[in-house]
DNA sequence: ACATGAACTTA
DNA sequence: GTAAGTTCATGTT
């Protein structure tokens, strides 16, 4: 039996799918704006097949044209599947081109489905004694497991698990693996739009199984069901044997299987990693290096001259050299060996690097230590606290590494006073203008060390904002750049406290060697992806924009998060109970008007009663999830005609004002400050925006009456202090006009005209006194509609214009605005030729959609192509108003602070007799933060809250 | 306990 | 039509 030769047959698409699924959340896209998840996905899984196997034998099977028969049976037959996802139907030319290389044969039978011929395949397999194990993570394929045929199915979280007779037995409940085909048949299969007998699903199905057998000795005895199945089993009994017919896999495909062709012969080495450099998959290659490493000792065509020749001749899988199958082992060894750990991926971790982790307790120790930090010119620090919250946590240890590999931990005393007494000595470290610090998210360490009364000086290099730069578009937590660029799998947190939730530890409670080793090679990691991106920063030409903009803007918000915001909490508690009076007496009307009591906020319920209930619309609209949609659109448009609708509408808005502000934001006051501390994320808006939250304060209420009483609630530090709102005015029209060089636009805003308005008179070509109210209206709606990538679509949706109406209303806009059509051009074909478009200081946005044949997806990237860089400009400029601010503020010595950003509004906490000097200062900033053609204008208000500032 | 979708808030 | 975050209900672990 071991000697009993193996082939593997593997499901192309199954895994194809399952790659990308896996990388969906953080799909991997290389300079070139590829999408190279499937790619990727896919080839991990081979390589892993091969290493783990060794097989002998090895075909990749492929669909194509779907399944001509089964759609004769069944026109519905996967008719309600999505189309497959571009990253998919992209990366199947490529993996093609690899398999080639790879000298790996492809089996594809038009109008078959790759079930079919892996079924085919696998029963000639067996007639010349060979075991064929299936790789697929497809239920479906246990109908073909024999005493040689088996299931090879990778499972989540890594390894496989190889599916016999008794496994299918167990799994399925059945007597034989033929038996599956009755199953699916009688539950069906949504995925596959198998119908199956409606009514049954996996217990029923397994029941009949057992009870009957077949779907044949089901339909054959329905007198010994009763009820409800019965009758419905009885009326579908077609159904049933067509469901059986489509979930039964063809064995007679006019495919062949050629023993010698399927033989795992070496690969074109030279060839696949040309074609991994040009996706840019470098983990992936050593990977596949090293899966081929073990075999070409005895091989002679693994040379690089060898493989390039073989690559001048044919590279087709036909043409192999002749080695005797036994002799030429390509890898000789017996898979037996090939132990789980080996196998068990490629990432490197702690335990397999070597590295040099100390901790520093003893005075003397500690003594040396500082001598030597204070001798660096660069250095990784980390602080490990008892807190996510930076204001309320306490230091645990820091972790200092100024060499690969190396690195020192200083555990901190839990007493208040030893621990200030050891930051003392490090105070000069921290405060030294000359040594540059590193980090990853050091806006936090920056806080924590601020309790401590520590400001963090000198040059600072933040590996997460460094990213953020690179590639806006992925995500920049510290485990998912090693894993990306260091290959390397760090210490989870959770090993170290628990999964978060009841029992999760303290750092402080974990053991000195586990934090020793966790935070140093925090550190380390952080020191060895600094190296990696300081080159990439200089590639992408966003050097400066790190170093004079992002950089310097970390300091700025971690003194805006220290400082928190005043509340007037009882205010707010006032509010919530007239909210709450408000809200009993709309829900008493909507029940009285429902005839019924039920859930308000849940929008299935909802859909039921207004659809199904009161019966308001002949034909309700779903959401894409099957349910009737109550959205804000929909109802709008029944408002008028039912009073219910109106009743909900406004006891939804009345519901979210009172959860989501009146109620939660006095729960969000710090104690030990008195202040709301919000937290700007630097790194998560793709245009270079802030974002805020925990709570979110650039959401706050302000179109309607009630929602923006909210912010009465923000007020001054003390009488000595007032609120002073500055806002930019039409920022984002003043960039497109600048970039787009419009002069009609441009000397409108020179003219300090009324931007809409003007618009409005020039495109309907009234004079601008004459401008009326709707005119404006939709010429406002427009110039909005530009910075967003207008559609006539999407402007007759916003405005009461038909579709015609719109793209008539847009021609005139074009023609009015003959350059900014062309910026708009411009801007997408730059995205076209570059993969990326760019705000004014440099700040990318990668569109890898901008080629896309996909129209939807396509529009989507076009849009984005206009709306970032104008979005991201603004946040520039607000950006550089902030920096310099911040500086004056701090020079001048100012008791002002600088409190909140609103993307284009910042928010003062004034220091009443400074008032004067600060409107100044603050008006100059803004509005000379950066040169464009356009003046850039700032209004300014002041008040005892920040509804008066407004 | 955690993830997702719908709905609602802002610029 | 762009960019975000929070809450609640609901379904899965």
């Amino acid at each position: 039996m071991s000697n009993q030769k193996r082939l593997f047959l593997v499901d192309a698409y199954a895994l194809i799918f399952r790659g990308y699924y896996a990388f969906i959340k953080n799909p991997r896209i290389n300079s070139k704006g590829q999408d190279t998840s499937a790619i990727m996905g896919f080839m991990n899984s081979l390589l892993d097949v091969i290493k783990r196997e060794r097989p002998d034998h090895l075909a990749v099977c492929f669909d194509k044209g779907g399944s001509t028969d089964r759609v004769e049976m069944y026109g519905e037959y996967k008719a309600n599947r999505d189309a497959t996802p571009e990253g998919i139907t992209t990366a199947i030319p490529h993996i093609y081109n690899i398999l080639k290389a790879m000298h790996i044969p492809i089996m594809v039978k038009e109008g078959y489905e790759a079930d079919d011929v892996i079924g085919t395949l696998s029963r000639q397999a067996e007639k010349e004694g060979y075991k064929t194990y299936m790789v697929t993570p497809d239920k479906d394929f246990a109908q073909l497991v024999t005493e040689n045929v088996f299931m090879y199915r990778p499972v989540f979280g890594g390894g496989y698990e190889t599916w016999g007779i008794p496994e299918v037995k167990k799994k399925f409940e059945v007597e034989d693996p033929m038996q599956v085909i009755d199953f699916l048949g009688m539950m069906g299969d949504s995925s596959d739009n198998i119908p199956g007998l409606p009514g049954v699903g996996e217990k029923t199905a397994k029941k009949f199984i057992a009870q009957f057998g077949s779907m044949e000795g089901l339909l054959a005895n329905t007198d010994q069901l009763k009820g409800k199945m019965k009758e419905k089993v009885e009326a579908n009994g077609k159904l049933g044997l067509l469901s059986k017919k489509l979930a039964t896999i063809m064995l007679d495909v006019p495919v062949e299987f050629d023993a010698k062709d399927f033989e795992l012969d070496h690969p074109d080495v030279e060839k696949v990693k040309e074609i991994f450099q040009e996706l840019e998959f470098r983990r992936l290659t050593e990977n596949f290096l090293k899966t081929f490493a073990n075999d070409s000792s005895a091989s002679t065509n693994s040379t690089p001259q060898e493989s390039r020749e073989q690559k001048t001749e044919q590279p087709t899988p036909k043409e192999k050299k002749s080695a005797g199958a036994g002799q030429f082992s390509l890898f000789g060894t017996d898979p037996s060996n090939d132990t789980k750990a080996d196998s068990e991926y490629t990432r490197k971790t702690a335990e397999t690097t070597p590295h040099f982790y100390q901790s520093v307790s003893t005075g003397l120790a500690t003594k040396l230590f500082l001598k030597n930090l204070m001798n660096q010119a660069s250095v990784c620090f980390d602080t490990e606290t008892t807190d996510i919250n930076p204001i309320t946590a306490e230091l645990v240890g820091i972790a200092f590494s100024w060499e690969v590999g190396k690195g020192f931990y200083l555990p901190f005393p839990e007493n208040k006073d030893e621990a200030q007494e050891l930051i003392e000595q490090l105070r000069s470290f921290f405060e030294s203008e000359t040594i540059e610090k590193i980090g990853q998210n050091l806006k936090y360490d920056i806080k924590v060390l601020a309790k401590y009364n520590v400001e963090v000086k000198g040059k600072l290099f933040d590996t997460m904002l460094a990213h953020y730069l690179i590639n806006p578009d992925m995500r920049h937590n510290m485990d998912v750049l090693a894993e990306t660029y260091l290959n390397y799998t760090p210490i989870s947190i959770e090993t170290l406290i628990g999964k978060k939730g009841k029992n999760q530890l303290s750092m402080r409670e974990v053991p000195l060697d586990k934090q020793t080793e966790y935070a140093v090679e925090d550190a380390d990691i952080t020191l060895q992806l600094k190296e990696h991106f300081q080159n990439e920063l200089g590639e992408a030409n966003t050097q400066k924009l790190f170093d004079d903009i992002e950089v310097p803007l970390l300091r700025v918000l971690a003194d805006m998060e220290l400082e928190g915001i005043n509340l007037h909490k009882g205010f707010l508690n006032g509010l919530s109970e007239e909210l709450d009076k408000d809200i009993k007496a709309l829900e008493e009307k909507i029940y009285k008007e429902a005839g019924k009591e039920f859930n308000i906020a849940s929008p299935k319920q909802l859909g039921v009663i207004l659809f199904e209930k009161m019966k308001l619309v002949d034909k309700p609209k779903k959401t894409k999830s099957g349910q009737y949609s109550t959205a804000e659109d929909v109802l709008s448009y029944l408002a008028k005609d039912h009073k219910i609708i109106q009743n909900i509408l406004d006891f939804r808005g009345l519901s979210k004002l009172k959860s989501t502000y009146v109620d939660a934001l006095p729960t969000q006051v710090l104690e030990q400050t008195g202040r709301v501390h919000t937290d700007y994320m630097q790194t998560v808006a793709a245009t270079g925006r802030l974002s805020s939250n925990n709570p979110n304060l650039q959401n706050i209420p302000i179109r309607t009456e009630r929602g923006r009483q909210v912010r009465k609630a923000f007020i001054p530090r003390n009488e000595d202090y007032t609120l002073l709102a500055a806002d930019y005015s039409q920022i984002e029209l003043r960039i497109i006009a600048a970039l787009s060089k419009e002069e009609t636009m441009i000397s409108a805003f020179k003219n300090g005209e009324d931007i809409h308005a003007s618009t409005a008179s020039k495109v309907f070509n009234v004079p601008i006194e004459e401008v009326s109210r709707e005119q404006r209206s939709n010429a406002k709606t427009v110039n909005f509609g530009i910075i967003y990538g207008v559609s006539a679509f999407g402007l007759s949706n916003q405005t009461d214009l038909s579709r015609t109406e719109a793209k008539e209303l847009i021609d005139t806009y074009y023609a009015t605005y003959p350059k900014l059509r062309n910026f708009i051009h411009d801007q997408v074909d730059f995205a076209r030729d570059n993969g990326y478009v760019q705000t004014v200081l440099g700040r990318r946005r990668y569109l890898k959609d901008i080629n896309s044949r996909n129209a939807v997806v396509r529009g989507a990237a076009e849009r984005n192509a206009v709306n970032a860089p104008i979005q991201g400009s603004a946040a520039d400029i607000i950006k550089i108003a902030m920096i310099n601010i911040h500086k004056k503020l701090i020079e001048g010595d100012f008791k002002t602070k600088m409190l909140l950003q609103v993307h284009d509004e910042l928010v003062f906490d004034v220091y009443k007799p400074e008032l004067e000097d600060i409107k100044t200062l603050v008006k100059t900033e803004m509005e000379n933060a950066y040169q464009l053609d356009v003046p850039l204008d700032v209004d300014l208000d002041i008040g005892d809250n920040w509804l008066e500032a407004h």
